[in-house]
DNA sequence: ACAATACGTGACCACACAGTCATTTTTTGA
DNA sequence: TCAAAAAATGACTGTGTGGTCACGTATTGT
C-alpha cells in the first residue's frame, strides 16, 4: 500500500465532484440569493442526483453557503489585503501609503471583475457577514477578521504619519464600503437595459481606483481651494 | 352626503389599519428579510387576521414589500436630499459645500438612528433596488431617482468650483457607500454581543459626520504631507 | 470470480408558507 | 329594530423545497 503517496486518486476524485458542487452552488446562490436557491437547481448543475450533494455537505444548503462565503468572499479578502500590502515600510511616506491603498483598490476591483459570482453573492448576500443570526454567527466573527487585518496597514500608515490621526476601523469600513459602493453602481449600470445616458462612466479597474482613491486620500474639496 | 368632507370616518379608519399593517410588515421584514417573513406573522404583530392583510394588499407579501421599500427607503431618502440641500446657492464655495454635504450625513444618520427597522430593511434588503429582478425594476428605477437627485448638488458644487471636477455620478455612489459602510459599522458594532474593544469609537450623528466629512472632502492624507 | 464495502440516486416525506374563500361579525342606513 | 352591505377571519389548499433512505451500482480486496 502506499501512504506515502499524499492523495488516493479516490481523495483526488472526491476533491473535484465538491469542487464541482461548490462551483453550481456559487452559481445557483450568485443567481438567486440564499433563499432563493434549490438544493436540486445546485444537484442539476453540478449533474449530480440531489442525494449526493448530501453525502458531501450532510449540513446541506446552510453549509454549502457557509463554505462559500468563508473561502470565496472572506478568503478572497484576506488574500487581496494580503498581496497587496505586502511592503509594510512603503506605508511610511504619503506617497507609498497611497501608492499602497490605490493598489489595494485595483486589486479588489480586478478580483471581483474576475469573479463575477462571488461579487453577486457578496452583494446580495454579504449582510450575513454582519448580523449575528443564528448559524452565521461564526461567518461574522471571521468577517471581523477581515477588517482586523485591513486595520493593520491603516494603523501602520497612521502611525508614521503619512495619514491623518483618525480611528483606523472606521476608516476601513468606510474604504470598503467605497469599494463597495462603486462596484454596486457598476453592476447596477450592468443590470440596467435601458442603459441610459448617466450609467456611462465606469471603466477599467485602474482608471475606477484612480477615482476612488483621489477622493479618498486627495479629497473632494477642489485643491486649489482656501 | 358630504362630498365635501375630505376623508370620511370609514376612510380614515382604513387608513389606520393600512398604516398598522404596514408598521408590522416593517418590523417582520426589518427582522427576517423579505424572504423569511410571514404573512402570519405580520398579520399576528398587526393584530388582524391573515385574510384581512389581503383585503388591503391584494398582492400580498410583494406588494408590503414594494410599498415599504418606495415609501420608507426611496421616499426618505428624496426627504433628506431635499432637506439638507435646500440652498443651492450654498454650495458656490468650498466651506459651504462641506457644510451643506456634511449636514447631508448628518441628516442621513440621524434618520437611520431614529427609525431602525428601516435601516435594518435596507441593509439586509437594499440589494433589490439595485438588479433589475423581474418585480423589481420599478424599485430600481425608483432608486436611481435617489442618486439623480443627490447629482445636483454635486454638480453645482463641481460647477462652482468648490469641488474637484470630477463625474458627479459616482461620487454620489462613493458617498452613498460611506455612509452605508459607516451604518453596517454601527449595526456590527451593536449586534455584536462580545463587544470587543476595537468596536467602540462610534458615537453621536454629528461625530460620525465629521468623521466621514473629513475622510471624504478634505482626504486620508495627513493634510502637512508633502 | 465474488463477497464486502462504499458510493450515487431520485422517489418520497414532512413541513412551511402564500394565498383563497365560505362563514361569521360588524357597520350602515332606513 | 332589522335586513343588507361591508369587512374580518382563520381553516383550508396547493405548491415548492429541504432533507432522508432504501435501493441499485460501482469499487475494492482477496
Amino acid at each position: 500500500m502506499e501512504i506515502a503517496e499524499p492523495l488516493s486518486r479516490r481523495e483526488r476524485e472526491r476533491q473535484t465532484r465538491r469542487q464541482a458542487m461548490l462551483d453550481a452552488a456559487l452559481a445557483v446562490f450568485a443567481e438567486n440569493g440564499y433563499e432563493g436557491a434549490t438544493i436540486d437547481e445546485i444537484a442539476e448543475r453540478a449533474e449530480f442526483g440531489k442525494g449526493t450533494i448530501y453525502n458531501y455537505f450532510p449540513d446541506g444548503k446552510e453549509a454549502l453557503f457557509m463554505t462559500l462565503l468563508a473561502e470565496l468572499v472572506i478568503g478572497g479578502l484576506h488574500e487581496v489585503i494580503a498581496s497587496s500590502f505586502s511592503d509594510l515600510d512603503e506605508l511610511a511616506t504619503p506617497a507609498g501609503a497611497r501608492a499602497a491603498f490605490r493598489r489595494f483598490i485595483v486589486n479588489m476591483i480586478q478580483r471581483h471583475h474576475s469573479e463575477d459570482n462571488v461579487l453577486l453573492m457578496f452583494m446580495k448576500e454579504g449582510h450575513r457577514t454582519v448580523f449575528h443570526e443564528d448559524k452565521t454567527a461564526v461567518l461574522a466573527e471571521q468577517f471581523n477578521g477581515v477588517f482586523d487585518a485591513l486595520v493593520v496597514p491603516i494603523e501602520q500608515a497612521i502611525a508614521s504619519g503619512a495619514l491623518r490621526p483618525i480611528p483606523a476601523l472606521p476608516v476601513a469600513h468606510l474604504l470598503m464600503g467605497n469599494i463597495r459602493g462603486y462596484l454596486m453602481a457598476e453592476l447596477d449600470a450592468r443590470c440596467d437595459p435601458s442603459q441610459t445616458v448617466h450609467k456611462a462612466p465606469y471603466g477599467t479597474p485602474d482608471a475606477a481606483a484612480d477615482f476612488i482613491t483621489t477622493v479618498l486620500f486627495d479629497g473632494l474639496l477642489a485643491p486649489d481651494a482656501a
